[in-house]
DNA sequence: GTATTCTTATTGGTGTACATATGAAGAAAA
DNA sequence: TTTTCTTCATATGTACACCAATAAGAATAC
């Protein structure tokens, strides 16, 4: 008797869901990181990263840019602001703005960070083909 | 000149790397969760869910089984404990360790939650078919 | 040209998540 | 047995990451 509908509760695996797996790929990228570019987070390096792409922008849009809400924004560029890799000075435009740009240091910093940035995401997918990382990135996209 | 090898410091682009894409994915996930189980957290589901599944354990050895170091164990623990879904004994057999069972509300309450789980992951995967997300599993195992 | 609304940055609070250090207790090796 | 090694739980400190509330400036509506 209740062959057809077994019960969710004795069914549903933590295991096999998206997002515990997703918590796990996200975990296993984050120790790769860190091995490979232990100077730094990949949330800085994100920032960093935006910035050598785009040139200067107000700190918000900088945040929304990367994915991050304002709070985290305004964590991140202070500490990246202690570390004297950005500089920040009010805009004149609009003068709730801050304007953060890469300071010297920011600027050669991420030059020199980017190859093992490459490297990181590199390892992070060893164990899949070009094929299968491709379509990973694929499929992460769709979502 | 120099056509065939482009700096990566002008090619690199961090939209389009792996963990940037692992972080807004869980991002997604984790915006949809708290859409669909406002109460709580993935990581404290994941907590009751695996002790539905597996019953009770040492606090550290549910930690490794959730894909949790033993200081975010404890605090997730603690939370949960605080909240009365679970109960906390020290161990007979080992004077060490932490024995973590559900409580009569935390069964229930991770029993009531299952559904929305599912949901949750469902709505996760939306905007893919059956078919990919069934490979995007299969992929971000093989990480 | 003021009132309303939107945007920007900040603050405080909660919740992961990890590294490192410590102490207590069990297990293995000497 | 001691000594050593390992494991378990805890504490502290740093770093995301989000929400809600606030304040001030800018944009718009009227």
């Amino acid at each position: 008797m209740d062959k057809s509908t077994p019960s969710p509760i004795e069914t549903y695996r933590l295991d096999a869901q998206i997002g515990f797996k997703l918590r796990l790929a996200n975990q296993r990228h984050l120790e790769v990181f860190s091995r490979v570019l232990p100077q730094t987070t990949p949330t800085q390096l994100a920032v960093l990263a935006k910035l050598l792409e785009v040139g200067d922008v107000s700190q918000n849009h900088l945040g929304r840019m990367v994915g991050m809400d304002a709070a985290t924004t305004k964590g991140v560029v202070d500490r990246l602001q202690k570390k004297r890799l950005l500089v920040v000075t009010p805009s004149q435009v609009d003068r709730r703005r801050l304007v953060i740009c890469l300071s010297k240091q920011g600027h050669e910093l991420i030059a020199d960070m980017i190859p093992s940035a490459i490297e990181a995401s590199r390892q992070t997918t060893a164990n899949l083909t070009n094929r299968e990382s491709a379509r990973l990135v694929e499929l992460l996209d769709k979502l």
